[in-house]
DNA sequence: GTTTCGGTTCTTTTT
DNA sequence: GAACCGAAAC
C-alpha cells in the first residue's frame, strides 16, 4: 500500500515534503498543517527506504512526539517503529545513559526536576547561611542559573542584570551556583539543564561518540525549530554537519519562549548557516474565518526581523471578530459567561470553546462566575502531574530502593513521617553513611533505631516493603513498590494530610497504571522526570465523560485550536504584559502572543476589554485597551458595547 | 534546635 | 494551591 501524497496534501506541503536531501527550512504559518507535513515527510522518508532508526524526529514536548509517532504510524504502519524521537532532554538521556562515564558520571545518574533542583539550591544557600530576607529565593537562583546554562553566558553577567536593582551580593549568588554544581556531583545527579549541556559536551568533546550518531542518523527533523535556545540549535547543527540532511519546522511568528532562552537567531540565521537551503513557506491557512485571519494579519505585520509572511484563507467570510468593551473583572465574567450559554444553546459542545488570557490569575473572576453558575470547566493547571506532592511522595521510596544514594528521595520519603524533618532525615542519612542499602537486611532496622520514637511505628509500616523488594525482585515491577507502600502507609497518610485525599489517591493508581509500560524502576524513574504531563500519556476516561469549557493561558493554547474562542483583560498592562512595556524586544514577542492567541480561534473570536480594574486596597484603576487592538484598523472588528450586566 | 501551624502572597512555561 | 514566613509548641 502507497500513500497519495499529492491527494493528501497541497502544494505547498507537499513541496516541503518532496523536499530533496540538504538543508531544508519549512516556515509554517498557525494553521496550515504543520504537524501533517512533518508527519507526512517522516512517511515519505519511509517509503523511499530510509529506515526508521536512521531518522531522528525532536519535538519540544511530550505531547508533540508522542502525536507526531501516532499519526507517522497511521501512515506506514509498524515501519516507523524504531524512530528516534522524542524531546531534546529525552535524547540527550537517551545518549548519557550510554557515555555518561566519559563525562565523569556514572550511568545511572539521577535527573533532578524543577522542585528537587529548587529544594537543592535552597539547601546550599541555608548551609552557606545566605538565605535570609534580602536574598533571593531559590526559585529565583534556580532561574538565573538555569538561564545562564541556556543561553551559555556566565552566571555572574545575569546575575548582576538581575539584581541591579536590588542590594544582592552578586558574589555570593556565585558561592551558592558552586555550591549547587558541587551537590549535584556529589549526588551523581543532573538537572535538565545539565541533560542538554552535557548532551552537547558529549558532541563537542568526544568526536567519536558524535561520528557514531552522524553514522546513525541520516535524516535529522526538528520541530518547532523557532523555539530552540543555543545549545539545542549547536547539537542538532553538530550532529547534523556532516550529512547536512536537516528539515527545520518553525513559525517565527509564533516565538514566544525567548524569556526562557529560546533564541530567535536560530531561525532567522538558518539559510545563513545553511548554505544552499531550501525555503518553503506554509500559508494557507484551514483553520480560521478570513476575518480572524485579516486580525492576525495585520498586527504581526508591524514587527521587526521576520519572514514576511501574510496567511490566506481558504474559508468564506462569515463574521468579524468581536471587540467588547466593558466596565471591570466582574462583567467581563458575567459576559462570557452569558456568551458561553448562547454558543450552549446554539448547538456548541463546551469543547468548543475556550477562554485564554496572559496570566492565569486573569481569570478568577470567570472561574467563580463558571462556578456558580455550574458549569463544566477545566483549568490548563499549572502544577504538573509528576511534581505534585502526593505523585512526588510515593515516588520517593522506589528512588531510595532503585538508587541508595539518593539522599534528596530519603530525606522525601522520611519527612512524612511524624517528628521528623529535613535535619532529622539529614542526621540519619549521614549516620547511615550517606546511603540507604537496600540489600543489607539490618538496613530498615537500623533506621528505626535513629529515628525519634514518636515517628517509629510509622516506619514499621514502609519497612517490610524493604526486605520484600529485595527478596521478590521488585526492581522490575516499581507499580507493586507504589501498591503496597499505599496500602501500608500513604493512603492513611493522604487522608490526614490533604483534603482532596480521594482525588490523590486516584492519581496514584492512575500512576501504578502507568508504571506498566516500563520493564523496570530506572527506566520508569527516569522518564518520569522527563514527563509533566501524564493526561497526554494515558487515555482520560474522566475528561471524556463529562466534556468541559478550556480555560488556558495563551502559552499553553499554542497549537491548539477551538470554533470559540475568548481572550480576557485584552489591556496594556495585563497583554500586553506591564513588564514589556518598556523593552522592545519584549513588546515584539507579546505581540507575537497576541498573533498565537487570535490564531487558536476558527469561527468565532471575542476580545473583552474592561474599562476598570480593581487594585489592592479597595479601588478601582482605569485601564487603557491593549495596544494590540488599537493598532490596527477598527474596521476589523465588530463592536459590542457593554455597560454593566 | 526542630517541628508544626496559621497567616499571607503570588500564579507567562517546558524539560 | 502551594510556597513562604514567623511564632508557638515540642
Amino acid at each position: 500500500m502507497s500513500i497519495d501524497f499529492e491527494h493528501a496534501l497541497n502544494a505547498e506541503q507537499l513541496a516541503a515534503v518532496q523536499a530533496p536531501d540538504g538543508p531544508v527550512l519549512v516556515i509554517a504559518a498557525a494553521g496550515t498543517g504543520k504537524t501533517r507535513t512533518l508527519t507526512y515527510r517522516v512517511a515519505w522518508l519511509v517509503e523511499r527506504g530510509i529506515e526508521a532508526r536512521r531518522i531522528l524526529l525532536m519535538t519540544f514536548t511530550n505531547k508533540a512526539a508522542h502525536e507526531m509517532l501516532e499519526r507517522a504510524t497511521q501512515l506506514v504502519g509498524s515501519a516507523v517503529g524504531g524512530l528516534w524521537g522524542g524531546t531534546f532532554h529525552h535524547m540527550a538521556n537517551r545518549m548519557l545513559r550510554r557515555h555518561a562515564y566519559l563525562l565523569g558520571y556514572k550511568p545511572d545518574f539521577t535527573i533532578l526536576d524543577e522542585d528537587d533542583a529548587k529544594g537543592l539550591v535552597r539547601a546550599c544557600a541555608t548551609e552557606l547561611k545566605l538565605a535570609g530576607k534580602e536574598f533571593p529565593k531559590a526559585d529565583v537562583l534556580l532561574s538565573v542559573f538555569s538561564f545562564a546554562a541556556n543561553i551559555e553566558q556566565p552566571v555572574r553577567d545575569l546575575a548582576e542584570k538581575r539584581f541591579s536593582d536590588h542590594p544582592v551580593n552578586v558574589d555570593e549568588v556565585l558561592r551558592v551556583h558552586e555550591a549547587y554544581i558541587a551537590r549535584k556531583r556529589q549526588l551523581h545527579a543532573m538537572d535538565f539543564d545539565d541533560l542538554l549541556v552535557n548532551g552537547l559536551r558529549l558532541f563537542r568533546e568526544h568526536p567519536d561518540v558524535l561520528a557514531h550518531y552522524e553514522e546513525q542518523f541520516e535524516h535529522i527533523l526538528v520541530d518547532e525549530y523557532q523555539d530552540t535556545n543555543t545549545l539545542q540549535a549547536e547539537w542538532v547543527d553538530r550532529l547534523a554537519a556532516r550529512r547536512r540532511n536537516l528539515l527545520v519546522v518553525g513559525d517565527d511568528f509564533q516565538s514566544i519562549y525567548s524569556w526562557r532562552g529560546a533564541n530567535f537567531a536560530n531561525i532567522m540565521s538558518f539559510p545563513k548557516r545553511y548554505e544552499g537551503t531550501t525555503v518553503f513557506k506554509l500559508v494557507t491557512n484551514y483553520r480560521s474565518l478570513p476575518e480572524i485571519l485579516d486580525l492576525a494579519n495585520a498586527c504581526i505585520a508591524g514587527n521587526p526581523e521576520q519572514f514576511q509572511k501574510t496567511m490566506k484563507a481558504t474559508r468564506t467570510a462569515h463574521k468579524k471578530p468581536v471587540l467588547v468593551r466593558l466596565r471591570e473583572g466582574d462583567s467581563q465574567a458575567r459576559y462570557v459567561v452569558e456568551r458561553i450559554r448562547r454558543c450552549l444553546r446554539q448547538g456548541r459542545a463546551p469543547t468548543d470553546i475556550a477562554v485564554l488570557y496572559r496570566a492565569h490569575f486573569h481569570a478568577m473572576e470567570l472561574q467563580m462566575e463558571l462556578t456558580r453558575q455550574g458549569l463544566p470547566f477545566m483549568v490548563t493547571s499549572g502544577v504538573r502531574f509528576f511534581e505534585q506532592a502526593h505523585v512526588k511522595d510515593v515516588c520517593s521510596l522506589v528512588r531510595i530502593l532503585v538508587h541508595g544514594e539518593d539522599q534528596l528521595a530519603f530525606v522525601r520519603l522520611l519527612g512524612l513521617l511524624p517528628k521528623v524533618g529535613e535535619k532529622t532525615a539529614l542526621k540519619i542519612f549521614h549516620k547511615l553513611g550517606g546511603k540507604l542499602d537496600a540489600a543489607d537486611p539490618e538496613a530498615a532496622v537500623k533506621v528505626e533505631r535513629l529515628l525519634p520514637e514518636g515517628a517509629q511505628p510509622a516506619w514499621r509500616k514502609i519497612a517490610p516493603i524493604i526486605a520484600q523488594f529485595n527478596a521478590e525482585k521488585l526492581t522490575g515491577d516499581p507499580g507493586e513498590i507504589i501498591f503496597r507502600f499505599m496500602a501500608a502507609f500513604y493512603e492513611d497518610h493522604a487522608v490526614t494530610c490533604f483534603d482532596n485525599h480521594d482525588r490523590r489517591i486516584e492519581d496514584l493508581q492512575g500512576l501504578i497504571n502507568f508504571t506498566t509500560r516500563y520493564e523496570n524502576a530506572e527506566d520508569f524513574l527516569s522518564e518520569i522526570a522527563l514527563l509533566t504531563n501524564l493526561d497526554a500519556e494515558t487515555e482520560a476516561p474522566i475528561e471524556q465523560q463529562r466534556p468541559m469549557i478550556k480555560l488556558s493561558s495563551v502559552h499553553q493554547a499554542k497549537g491548539l485550536e477551538w470554533p470559540v474562542v475568548f481572550l480576557l483583560w485584552m489591556n496594556d498592562g495585563l497583554f500586553p504584559s506591564q513588564r514589556s512595556l518598556d523593552d522592545p524586544a519584549t513588546e515584539a514577542e507579546e505581540r507575537r502572543l497576541f498573533y498565537v492567541a487570535t490564531t487558536r480561534a476558527k469561527d468565532e473570536l471575542y476580545l473583552c476589554v474592561p474599562e476598570l480594574r480593581r487594585v489592592r486596597e479597595g479601588g478601582a484603576m482605569p485601564c487603557i485597551p491593549s495596544r494590540f487592538i488599537t493598532e490596527v484598523p477598527n474596521e476589523l472588528f465588530e463592536e459590542e458595547y457593554v455597560g454593566f450586566i
